[in-house]
DNA sequence: AACTATTAATAATA
DNA sequence: TTATTATTAATAGTT
């Protein structure tokens, strides 16, 4: 179709080769649509000039659709007599893929947790008493080294709390009896008595921690009541590693 | 390029859509390959037919060095497209909220099995704890009931193959003694003796319980030695409800 | 780009 | 599907 044959190889003359892809191009393009309407099919046609620039052509403007399929047509190579034309089918086929995963899952997840025995034999139950058991017992262990950790943890505090009411206590001491000192002074120079206001100060200066007090006073209770431990009723043995 | 023109729609019959399909595939390939010769381009092809049938050109063969190739090229314009109202976006939605359900399921899977505990808190792990220690009464709750439903029923069992044993061997007794009668009457008669091979008869018969031994046998261990209990070792209290 | 001679593609048909 | 053939469509070379 042109003047003379051509030959079925690069054309070497620049301009030639241009002014062809140009032509060749629109009319592939032109033949990939009209498949494409007359066949009822679905076309992707892609191509990239020798200088990088991209045409396209493809089925009802979706590119991505048709090349998906094309990879999922390619990958597995799908029942080749798919029913339906849509790729449609294939998505809907990983969806309940996934469903009938979940299903399973939920289904263990069930029997973790005690329910819907009903359907499991002997052995069956057997082997998720034996899984849960291994479980519980690492559950246990993970759970008594956080509160062994946090015991620790609260011990040290404590510890520094402590101390630091010592010096404070003391503190407290050298200033009463700084005060004493006063005190007797004044009463030597002017025989007023100012000890009776004095002593209700003290107390609360025993308890003080600034504003540690309310860390001080959790430590405290963690020490010596075990308070964690009412938490997890009924069950013996949580303290074994 | 036919005998009469072509109107760019769909070809009702079947037949002939077929036809051209077939024959301007071929042409269409055919183009997309000269293109790709002659100009020094690029070139990827892909047509499914209306059945779903795939057909393709790609230059040198490397489809998916080109759809990469375009992917990149597009990778811009495809942000731009890829919230359009295609059904496309809500499958792939649809997709990855059941993808991250599985996740979900599976950590949670991880949990009850006892592993991956590292990420969860002393509260969590508490939790954990007791859901597992109450799936677990569940669990040998359910194994204790289907255990002694099978006793129940072997005892049953042995219980009727020991009356069918008792009343097969009065049989045999009875037998025994017809046998001796006539044993006696030939004596008597012919002076022959015939108990000596009478007497191996005997035991075979006392094991007898027709096509019921084999349940028989395993009744009788089951009943006499418990022999399911060493099944699970190491734990103890598996028969508490 | 437009023209046109020529070839290639293909619709109808078998 | 393939082959034939009458036509149309595509396009190489030219302007």
């Amino acid at each position: 179709m042109g003047r003379g044959r051509v030959q079925l190889k690069r054309i070497e003359n620049k301009i030639n080769r241009q002014v062809t892809f140009s032509k060749r191009r629109t009319g592939l393009l032109k033949k990939a649509h009209e498949i494409s309407v007359l066949c009822d099919a679905e076309v992707a046609l892609i191509v990239f000039s020798t200088k990088g620039k991209l045409f396209e052509y493809s089925t009802d403007s979706c590119m991505e659709k048709i090349l998906d399929r094309y990879e999922r047509y390619s990958y597995a190579e799908r029942q080749l007599t798919a029913t339906d034309p849509e790729s449609q089918g294939n998505w809907s086929l990983e969806y309940s893929k996934l469903k009938a995963k979940i299903e399973l899952l939920q289904r263990s997840q069930r029997h973790f947790l005690g329910e819907d025995l009903d359907s499991l034999s002997l052995k069956e139950l057997q082997n998720l008493e034996q899984q849960l058991d291994s479980a519980l017992k690492h559950i246990r262990s993970r759970k008594n080294q956080l509160m062994y950790e946090s015991i620790s943890e609260l011990q040290r505090k404590e510890k520094a709390m402590q101390e630091q009411n010592n010096m404070l206590a003391k503190e407290i001491k050298e200033k009463e009896k700084t005060v004493a000192q006063q005190t007797h002074w004044e009463q030597q120079n002017h025989g007023l008595n100012t000890s009776s206001f004095l002593l209700p100060q003290q107390l609360p200066c025993l308890n003080m921690g600034g504003t540690y007090q309310g860390e001080a006073h959790g430590a405290r209770r963690n020490e010596l009541d075990l308070t964690l431990e009412p938490i997890y009723p009924s069950h013996l043995g949580c303290f074994t590693t």
